[in-house]
RNA sequence: GGGCGGUUAGCUCAGCUGGUUAGAGCAUCUGGUUUACACCCAGAGGGUCGGGGGUUCGAAUCCCUCACCGCCCA
């Protein structure tokens, strides 16, 4: 006998052992022969990571997804693992080693390190795989890879070596986002734009060469200037003070007339402090309309001034050091042409070393003094910060490995637009079009040490070797090195036969590569890329990619880029782009707002079941979910619902039978539920099929809560009390196979509570369970029409109208009263003769009948042809039945006008479609029948 | 500034390609212990679908516009 509500978290651990000991989810688990394969590789999870809502939705969704297809009988492969997360994964040891108090990285030098996270991965990494387990994400476990697994790694290297001898990656000297504090460079992706306040220095920079201009200083109403001052000084606004050690020019709109002449001249900047002399170019990215029209241009520390300085070939000196710290001494980009006084000698020796925020306020002092400083105008701003590390980066030119993503993005463009992979919903193909079409060279180059070591040596010159291993990057260089008579042939193999030499004379770059590089192959890397593994051929291309749309760029873009140009054909054809998990209020949940509500907790508190549940339901295309605890509690009792319609069903012996055939039963509510099971498997598929979750979890709600629980078991409570029969045998058989199904249907969304139920439905008789229920076939049945449909219809209507008049009239519920039809065909009298008892049950009637004539002091019902009447004299209000039904006739007549006016617009008739037309005329038809009987009803009333 | 999305019952949201008496859950109110379930049952109230304009025989749905809100990219 089950408890009275379904314990999740006792159940769960043991359902979740069930499914391991049946190898449930392992490749290809419960698949018909000759299936069709359904691969899902999971968004990989950072090692680092643990379970938020987002990975909650995201991993329920696939899941659902995928233990549908399972129960179809196809070949499921749903592929989990981790990625190793470079920048984080580092800081997470790093961190942990300063607290217990070890030496640092830097002391105990890379190898020492590298192992010292590969044991932090094996004790505290990927607690999330234990997370997502909980939630019941049905991956096959036993596949689980991580980033820097050895197979995954020589994917990388392999894919490094192509696109290198392709050319499309490259080393190159470009500007960067690089963290002062990690020290690092870092892409866009990882850069998050922080509003600060902040100031607008306006700084005088004095013209060289006593040359001037006018300045406009009034203006009349339209905006034209109408008095001038000669300045000697151009006058330009910053937020960073301490880059105009690095400026290299003055740049001016080309049509701002104030500085036309100045530009024409050839006129120039004396930089103070620094001393040097710089031009003032005319370029349209200075905009005239902001502050005086002029800006500086430091190309070394701004990637619009690097542009700028590009295009009028401007030397981009660099005036910080990898840590952010101004550096002047022996800097001989800053020094190059400079012939220092001895005061300015002074303030750059000041100015060496110091921090560059400490450098902008002595800058700021020094203009100030100088009486160069014109104003200080507070400025709030969006200033980059680094998403790790959280300091501002500092643009910072560097050489660095890129990626040519514009070559590679073409094709991933391409599948896009020839709808060879599809965004689910669609629009978001316009947000990957518009990143993919602008995008800028991929640096794939990391400061760390906690990654895939890039595979390039270098030799004594400088020249590099790219290759998947050491032993071929050596054959390599000695080679070429033969050839340039370096060495004879003779050295050349006695260095190759000696591993110690060659370190010597060949050294690694000791960067790493981006963790989304790896990444980017997750979906054939993972699957034995580049062997040709079984897997390989049968799971790849993979049907669908899960994820949220702050990851398109990341995930989705760089898969398509390196799937199409690896394995020639899209990673995935679908992508559902799913909506973010808020709070109830519609914030975005962040821990400094404390708004975070955690999974687990939830899980701990509701049962996995009634979170899934829950996200399910609220999976709305296009739109973010608003989560509140209290819709979590609302699909907990939708489990213990079905958990109770199930002990309801083994209180009353409703015991599965072997051989039962759902096409063979005759009651008319078990011909009607069986229909209603087809129709609810058929919907629920459908939705899911379109990735229409939302509509997917409402149709299987609605049917178990509302169809089994509201109204078969209710109407199949007055055959389980009767007497043993055929009947009740019938309705005992059917109630245990629509249990069947109906844990079938809510698998996918409810996995924990239904296969308990499984199992504990299987204890009360019964054939065998022949396998788990994650390895159970899906209910597959045609929808056919069915007349029990029509008389369970009219049954659900008689019942309720007649409940409905019950309450209006204030009849209390204990009392009971008559029934008698009017008026009734020979249809509906064998209706109510099959239905008598749940009638009487339902409706709290103490006894059905039929007559020609309505009985007097009644109220009056009008259902289909016949009028249902409730002798209530004494009990009933006859003013408030007159109110009712006049009301309804005023209601019916509004009807009937409004249907009236329609088909009396000539062009409705003439243009509306024919159905539609017909349609309303039915409906017409069918108000006006009802009017008639109201009417009728309220004439005997009166007449009484 | 560019792009995307939202605005429907007190709240959270459905409503797909235009034709419903505009739905659901929660909340509210009324009543209820009846072979499961009070995490329950029955019944009820509540919306001029953000404003304005247009297309159409017909608009919550399509178009334009305005307002407000949100997100992404500058």
């Amino acid at each position: 006998m089950l408890d009275k509500t379904f314990d999740a978290a006792a159940v769960e651990p043991r359902v979740a052992a069930a499914w391991e000991a049946a190898g449930a989810f392992k490749a290809g688990a419960g698949a018909v022969a000759g299936a069709e394969p359904y691969t899902i590789v999971i968004p990989p999870p950072n090692v680092t990571g643990s379970l938020h809502m987002g990975h909650a939705l995201n991993n329920t969704l696939q899941d659902v997804l995928v233990r549908l297809m399972r129960m179809r009988g196809r070949d499921v492969l749903w592929q989990p693992g981790l990625d190793h997360a470079g920048i984080a994964t580092q800081m997470v040891v790093e961190r942990q080693l300063a607290e217990r108090q070890e030496p640092g990285r830097r002391d105990i030098g890379r190898a020492a390190f590298v192992d010292k996270v590969w044991s932090w991965k094996a004790e505290s990494g990927g607690t999330i795989v234990n997370q997502l387990q909980r939630l019941g994400a049905s991956c096959d476990w036993s596949r689980e890879r991580f980033t820097m697994d050895e197979g995954l790694s020589k994917a990388v290297a392999r894919v490094f070596v192509q696109l290198y001898r392709e050319g499309l990656i490259y080393k190159d000297k470009r500007l960067v986002n690089w963290d002062p504090k990690l020290l690092t460079a870092i892409s866009d992706l990882e850069v998050v734009q922080t509003e600060v306040k902040g100031n607008l220095w306006h700084f005088r920079y004095p013209l060289a060469d006593g040359a001037t201009y006018a300045a406009p200083i009034a203006w009349d109403e339209d905006g034209s200037p109408t008095e001038f001052e000669m300045r000697d000084y151009i006058t330009v606004a910053t937020t960073r003070p301490e880059t105009m050690l690095g400026d290299t020019a003055v740049a001016v709109h080309p049509d701002d007339n104030r500085y036309r002449e100045l530009v024409a001249n050839g006129a120039k900047v004396l930089l103070p402090i620094v001393g040097r002399l710089i031009p003032i170019v005319a370029d349209e990215y200075s905009d005239p309309e902001k502050g005086t029209g002029a800006v500086k241009i430091t190309p070394a520390h701004d990637f619009n001034d690097f542009e700028v300085g590009r295009r009028h070939d401007l030397a981009a000196i660099s005036i910080l050091d990898v840590e952010g710290k101004v550096v002047l001494h022996g800097n001989e980009d800053f020094l190059a042409g400079l012939e220092p006084t001895e005061m300015q000698r002074g303030v750059w020796d000041q100015l060496h070393g110091l921090d560059r925020f400490e450098a902008r306020k002595l800058i700021v002092r020094i203009f100030e003094e100088a009486g160069f400083l014109e104003k200080i105008e507070p400025h709030v701003h969006m200033v980059p910060h680094g998403d790790r590390g959280g300091v501002p980066i500092e643009p910072f030119l560097t050489d660095q490995w890129y990626v040519n993503a514009h070559e590679l993005a073409k094709p991933a463009i391409a599948s896009v637009r020839a709808g060879r992979t599809n965004f689910v919903p669609k629009n978001w193909d316009k947000t990957y079009f518009e990143w993919m079409e602008n995008i800028q060279p991929w640096c794939i180059s990391r400061q760390l040490w906690w990654g895939h070591q890039i595979p390039a040596w270098y030799g004594p010159d400088g020249r590099i070797f790219v290759a998947e291993t050491e032993a071929e990057a050596i054959g390599e260089a000695l080679a070429h090195y033969v050839t340039t008579g370096m060495f004879t042939d003779e050295e050349a193999r006695l260095l190759a036969g000696d591993p110690e030499r060659c370190a010597i004379f060949l050294t690694r770059d000791e960067d790493v590569l981006d963790t989304w590089f790896s990444s980017a192959l997750w979906p054939f890397s993972t699957l034995g890329w580049p062997d040709k593994t079984p897997e390989l051929a049968r799971y790849y291309q993979t049907d669908v990619l899960v994820t949220g749309f702050d990851i398109i760029f990341f995930w989705v873009a760089r898969m398509m880029m390196m799937g199409l140009h690896f394995m020639d054909e899209e990673p995935f054809h679908t992508v559902y782009i799913h909506a973010l998990v808020r709070d109830e209020k519609g914030a975005k949940m962040s821990k400094s707002k404390g708004n975070v509500l955690d999974p687990l907790v939830l899980i701990d508190e509701y049962g996995a079941d009634a979170l899934r549940f829950t996200l399910t339901a609220m999976a709305a295309q296009g739109r973010d979910i608003k989560l509140a605890p209290a819709r979590v509690a609302g699909y907990r009792n939708f489990g213990t619902k079905l958990w109770n319609a199930v002990r309801f069903a083994e209180m009353n012996g409703c015991v599965r039978t072997a051989g039962f055939d759902p096409d063979a039963v005759t009651e008319t509510i078990d011909r009607w539920i069986v229909v209603e099971v087809a129709k609810a498997a058929e919907g629920i598929a459908a939705a899911v099929d379109a990735y229409r979750f939302n509509d997917a979890a409402a149709v299987a709600y609605g049917f178990v809560w509302n169809s089994f629980c509201d109204w078969y078991l209710e109407l199949a409570k007055p055959i389980l009390t009767a007497e043993d029969g055929p009947a009740k045998d019938e309705v005992r058989a059917t109630t245990a196979w629509a249990i069947d199904e109906i844990l079938k249907l809510l698998h996918p969304f409810m996995p924990f509570i239904t296969e308990e139920l499984w199992a504990r439905t299987a204890e009360n008789g019964g054939p065998q369970r022949e396998s788990v229920l994650a390895l159970t076939r899906w209910p597959e049945r045609p929808v056919v029409a069915s007349v029990a449909a029509d008389e369970i219809n009219w049954l659900v209507t008689l019942i309720t109208e007649i409940r409905s008049v019950r309450a209006e009239m204030n009849v209390p519920p204990a009392t009971l009263v008559p029934l008698v039809l009017v008026g009734a065909s020979d249809v509906t009298r064998a209706r109510l003769g099959t239905h008598e008892g749940a009638l009487k049950r339902l409706a709290r009637l103490s006894e059905v009948s039929v007559a020609d004539r309505a009985p007097g002091q009644a109220a009056q019902i009008v259902v289909g042809e016949a009028t249902a009447c409730l002798p209530l004299a004494g009990v009933v209000d006859i003013a408030a039945e007159h109110a009712r039904l006049e009301k309804e006739l005023v209601k019916l007549g509004e009807e009937i006008g409004r249907i009236d006016k329609k088909l009396g617009n000539e062009s409705f008739v003439a243009r509306a479609p024919e159905e539609v037309v017909e349609a309303e005329r039915e409906k017409r038809d069918g108000y006006a029948e009802r009017r008639d009987k109201v009417a009728e009803a309220l004439a005997r009333l009166r007449a009484e």
